[in-house]
DNA sequence: CCCAATTTGTTCGTATGTATA
DNA sequence: TTATACATACGAACAAATTGG
């Protein structure tokens, strides 16, 4: 895995080397997911600063979702679990009622070889080996969202269908205690298509039915592309829903 | 307009008190987009703190894009420029190229009643007087997107066609400008939909066509709506782009 | 139930650096 | 050059929440 700090101009603040220094470790696997970081006191003695400059830092790594603080206790390496997976990175919601977890069908698995689309999304090179699986997610029991999922297998090395198959929890769950891989950024971009009979097939739809297309990148604490994701949603009943400016 | 500072628990932090009693002064219009509020030293006389007090409650107002400091200079109210507007809160991108500005075509004006639906939106009474009115957006010189918008007429008294046809800058600009309402928020809900005939020639499609429909609810600073706007985007060369995590 | 230790949250103060006008 | 304003960094004290005895 890549625990390298990124370069700083020579006169970055000493927050921000705090930060990345923070960053490292959690990279490195050093503060594992779920679990507390060293107390303020404890950072600021290993780092040589002041507990403010430590305060800074870590503000900066929870504004960004990636530790957790909590008062009385400590703070804490973000995990991905159901929650936060609906919380924060599942973005489909019912038209009318209340948010609600998925229920995954597994689907297909395949292994491959990356074309240039995909090898641009996830910085590899074409006809790198890559592993694709696809998943349809229901929610109240209605089909509403089939995901195609493409991992570069080098990053995944020993992955197996079984894996997918079997999680207990998130995908992302999967990635980050099994792969040592935390996504902590997306970023996607949305279509509306028609349904090829293939997927109108798998939502119980006729082909040609609008769809919403979402294709997310998701990325590691250093911003490196984890998983390249192209999502079909049915928008009968459903939305994709974004706050801006909260 | 509403200047009234929300209820906080007894025991809130100073900090947040002192970003209440901003953000009061910010909608009351004491302290005008795109000018300066008082220096940080002098907001501490003001409210009886400490500089670190009110440096926190502002760096909050800075995270939500309603301040913008800048060093050296001081700090400044956040205004609708072109710039904020399609960095902030325009999300269509071309697919390939880099990202520019629409150019906005006026099309209807109608005043009429709000809808149930509507006031719902607006948090008005069904029956209050609404404005309406359609822009068709270009990109490159081809119709990409038409956005339908709704106000409340009587949180916008006076508001003309001709204001709306001759504005200099973007919409969100008239409104601060004109009628001291600022926009800091906005909730978008997105589905795909198939283009009716009208929609669909305006944008020189076929009626039918997979269009990305956007519901948006704009709020001001105490998170009341301020603009019901539901827009349909060509996708065939543009994109809706979301980051969530940075 | 209370107490003590630990940890983060808030508030104060001060000094110095950096950018701007 | 000087004055102003925000940015960084340090330190100290106390508050509030949590945990374990």
């Amino acid at each position: 895995m890549d625990t390298t700090i990124p370069a700083l101009p020579q006169s970055a603040p000493l927050y921000k080397e705090v930060k990345r220094h923070v960053m490292a470790a959690l990279a490195s696997g050093e503060w594992k997911p779920g679990a507390a970081i060293p107390a303020e006191r404890r950072l600021s003695e290993r780092y040589g600063t002041s507990i403010g400059t430590v305060r800074k830092a870590i503000d900066e790594l929870c504004a960004e979702n990636i530790l957790i603080r909590q008062q009385g206790r400590g703070t804490f390496v973000a995990s991905h679990n159901r929650d936060r997976m609906l919380f924060y990175f599942f973005h489909v919601v019912p038209a009318d009622g209340p948010k609600a977890y998925p229920d995954v069908e597994f689907l297909a698995f395949t292994r491959g070889k990356a074309d240039r689309v995909v090898a641009e999304r996830l910085a590899l090179e074409p006809g790198d080996a890559v592993v694709r699986f696809r998943n349809r997610l229901r929610l109240a029991g209605t089909p509403i969202m089939v995901d195609d999922i493409t991992l570069a297998a080098a990053r995944f090395a020993g992955l197996t269908e079984r894996q997918l198959r079997t999680r207990p929890s998130t995908l992302y769950n999967l990635y980050q205690y099994s792969f040592g891989i935390s996504v902590v950024r997306t970023r996607e971009r949305l279509r509306a298509v028609a349904a090829d009979g293939d997927i109108a097939a798998l939502l119980d739809l006729a082909a040609g039915t609008p769809l919403l297309q979402i294709r997310r990148i998701a990325c590691g604490y250093h911003d490196e592309p984890v998983e390249y994701r192209v999502s079909h949603v049915s928008t009968a009943n459903h939305e994709y829903y974004a706050e801006i400016g909260t």
